[in-house]
DNA sequence: TCTGGGGTCCTAGGACCC
DNA sequence: TCTGGGGTCCTAGGACCC
């Protein structure tokens, strides 16, 4: 999809038609990236990942529209199950890209050309949005493909014309190579893909380990990968956290400790809600002077209970507080997830679980954290 | 004047076991 | 007193994605 929160946004409210508009983190406008942005942004140099103030240093008449992840997640799942008409074999890989499988396609909808089309003409009617597509013969391809022409693209690769087409490809371009690795790469005088398809496999993985394997056949085009129907975001996931850049930072251990709290508290109750609990807990802190330190634990022993991640949490703080000392942002992930378990034995185990589903039911009818741990206080006044 | 928030996967080194 | 070879688990950290 082109733009996506800021097209969705655009859509969903006429005002913002033809308006640069910037879509950022609902919790903090001001220490905060822009997420996404309308084409009419981009024409002003905004970009994603940039931050909201050089993003109104640009365009200070922009409007600013805090995300709405829910409204996104709607209209994603609705795409595919638009999608899922033209083929069964669709994956929802992120919230805003698909992919479809159209082989064997062309006796329903005629060529691929066509089906691209239709696909288009349907969101735009349904949805007021535009995406753009790449047909090629596998993944890797068809999504470097889709990205040519944004917005509103189709860019159609055949087999034959990929070397072509990749020969003086920047490295950087490809899925999969980021900064650091193309910055390794540009440091072994190799810039494009036509080029580090000609390196050694051996040299590749003397550099890159097993990853050097998959740096070459990207280079030529190749990709093993399937699409894949079951690879729904709807699986369990493997781990849930939250952070959090606070408005000033702080120094104030106990401060720091309600923060921490929080953010345990809004962590056990979406594992409670996934009826997943997890072992692992890691904590990590962000300096004022942007440095990161994070420890984590096993604690072998799951827990989706918002005290027990927390009293967790402040024996790893203890350990990493020493070296930090003003915070900017905070975090907490719990890993090692498995299946809730409710069976408990001992009678306060079962009081606290139902102390926790009544959090849960009153947070979800009456809003989000309209009551919470009294230890919070400090910072929900 | 400072770059958020949600994830996944991989690697390396150390502790520990048999 | 010194020692190999196989393995698992834990923790830290890096790299990437949207």
């Amino acid at each position: 999809m082109d733009a996506f929160f800021a097209s969705v946004e655009q859509a969903a409210n006429p005002k913002l038609k033809n308006r640069p508009v910037i879509v950022g983190s609902r919790t903090n406008k001001y220490r905060t990236v822009v997420a996404a942005c309308s084409y009419e942004a981009k024409a002003f140099g905004i970009a994603s990942g940039m931050s909201t103030k050089e993003a109104f240093r640009l365009c200070p008449e922009a409007t600013f529209v805090p995300a709405d992840c829910a409204k996104y997640i709607y209209t994603a799942e609705e795409i595919l199950r638009l999608l899922q008409e033209f083929s069964p074999q669709t994956e929802m890989a992120s919230i805003d890209e698909f992919y479809l499988d159209i082989t064997g396609c062309q006796g329903l909808f005629g060529s691929f050309e066509r089906i691209a089309c239709l696909i288009k003409q349907k969101i735009c009617q349904r949805f007021g949005i535009t995406g753009s597509i790449g047909i090629a013969p596998n993944k890797l391809m068809a999504k470097l493909a889709s990205k040519v022409k944004k917005p509103n693209g189709l860019v159609i690769w055949e087999e034959n014309n990929l070397a072509d087409i990749l020969k003086n490809l920047p490295v950087e371009k490809i899925c999969g190579i980021g900064p650091q690795i193309s910055l390794k790469l540009h440091q072994m005088a190799i810039f494009t893909c036509g080029q580090l398809a000609q390196v050694p496999e051996p040299l590749l993985l003397q550099r890159f380990g097993k990853y050097g394997a998959w740096l070459k056949q990207a280079a030529r085009g190749e990709d093993t990968n399937i699409v894949n129907p079951s690879a729904q975001p709807d699986l369990p996931p493997k781990s849930v956290g939250h952070s959090y850049t606070l408005e000033k930072d702080v120094s104030n251990i106990e401060l720091i400790q309600a923060w921490i709290g929080l953010l345990c508290e809004m962590v056990a109750s979406r594992l409670r809600n996934l009826a997943l609990q997890g072992s692992v807990v890691q904590l990590y802190l962000r300096g004022a002077n942007l440095k990161w330190w994070s420890k984590q634990k096993n604690f072998t022993d799951p827990s989706f209970d918002g005290q027990c991640l927390y009293n967790r949490s402040l024996m790893l703080l203890k350990k990493i507080l020493p070296q930090a000392t003003a915070i900017r942002a905070l975090g907490i992930t719990v890993s090692s997830l498995v299946a809730a378990n409710h069976a408990y034995l001992f009678e306060q185990d079962k009081k606290r679980q139902k102390l926790m589903v009544a959090q849960d039911q009153i947070n979800t009818r009456f809003g989000d954290w309209v009551i919470y741990p009294a230890r919070l206080a400090v910072i929900r006044p």
